[in-house]
DNA sequence: GGAAGCTCTGAATGATGGTTCACTTCTTTC
DNA sequence: GAAAGAAGTGAACCATCATTCAGAGCTTCC
């Protein structure tokens, strides 16, 4: 058998394709999803199309594979900060100003991530994950509640609006008289998701009327 | 002179267009915008698909057409409540459960005007109306404020939240546990919606902790 | 060096679906 | 009824990409 894949080529190969899906993300981020088209992938990455094919069965596995990758990440630090330490109020906090900042700080990709038009496949693991974030948004809500920091209520919804306000901040700058600065704008939305759940206040600033 | 448009065949003419957008209409709301081909809104409505052309430029045209006609409505509606009898809590209220409940009444029509997957040019009639519900949403939370009403905040934000968490809950039927009801729904939306802007409790319920 | 088998290439292929256009059909006017 | 001109038709056209594939170029192993 005069050739076998040797462990340095295997490697080799999967960096290809890791190098392959950064791209894609790249440009994803860049252009949207409907804008990617295999080419613009291909040659970002430096390769020929038709070499896409050798790692992903079609475009829209591709698409599917850069999708989890970054939503991966979105969720599990998400999940890192709901989860960690402080009272459910504080994690909340804490949770909304992260994903905010992170979303902020690459905007084209959250775009992608949250909002933008996507062919079929994509939409599909976008509900997926839309409902991850909420699960874990609606189980501090839930936490909060049981600690008698917040009052009764639906943590499905009051989850869905607190994803929906990111999304919302996302589409349109919110170009605001003044133009306000990116740090305004997250204590702004903290102070929004705190009273969205019905927390007494905000920690750190008083400013009830 | 042997042909000249007479008065009753103009009427033709304009009544055979609105037949065309109300059908291209139905078809989104069926299938959403991806789906939507001229073939079949021309199907829909009866006429070969060349006809189409007669009455728009190119099939964008038409789908911003379908999309301002029926946003349009949506505006116009919830700036009616918004602007309405009351104080600006109660308008708040009502306002979230008007586009909510007409939301859920026609969740096609509404998941292709919030959400759906569209191409471009829909795309950024969709920014420009998103930003019509905004600003009607902020335009009564400023009202709040100034009547003592309500916490001091970013209307903007609080407008943008609201919206959002309409447009998640129809992505998804928030299919809790024991499968509540479209009213119950309702109710916890709005009773969200309060906390979200800060009024202090939601009337006709007292469920604090 | 050379055979075997892989990766890579990029032009050709094919499917989709918006748009056009030569033609038919209907309306108006005389 | 006939001419003039518009509306309506739908098959053909065309642009856009995703996808394929025959051949070029490597890598491995004897």
């Amino acid at each position: 058998m005069p050739y076998r894949k040797t462990p340095s080529e295997v490697r080799r190969l999967e960096a290809a394709r890791e190098h392959l899906v950064t791209c894609a993300t790249a440009v994803v981020a860049e252009v949207g999803w409907a804008q990617t088209s295999v080419t613009a992938v291909a040659d970002s990455a430096g390769i020929a199309a038709g070499s896409v094919y050798q790692h992903f069965p079609s475009k829209a596995a591709l698409a599917v594979e850069v999708f989890r990758r970054a939503a991966g990440r979105e969720v599990d630090v998400l999940g890192e900060v709901l989860t960690g330490e402080g009272d459910p109020v504080e994690r909340l906090a804490r949770g909304i100003e992260v994903f905010a900042r992170r979303a902020l700080e690459n905007r084209g990709l959250a775009y992608a991530l949250l909002a933008a038009p996507a062919e079929a496949a994509v939409g599909a693991e976008r509900l997926d994950f839309r409902r991850r974030y909420r699960a874990l948004f609606a189980e501090v809500v839930r936490e909060g509640i049981a600690a008698g920091l917040l009052p009764a209520q639906n943590g499905e919804i009051t989850a869905a609006a607190l994803t929906g306000a990111v999304g919302e901040v996302l589409v349109d700058p919110l170009g605001a008289p003044g133009g306000q600065s990116s740090d305004e704008l997250l204590a702004e939305l903290t102070a929004m998701a705190l009273r969205c759940a019905g927390a007494a206040a905000a920690p750190g600033r008083s400013d009830e009327p």
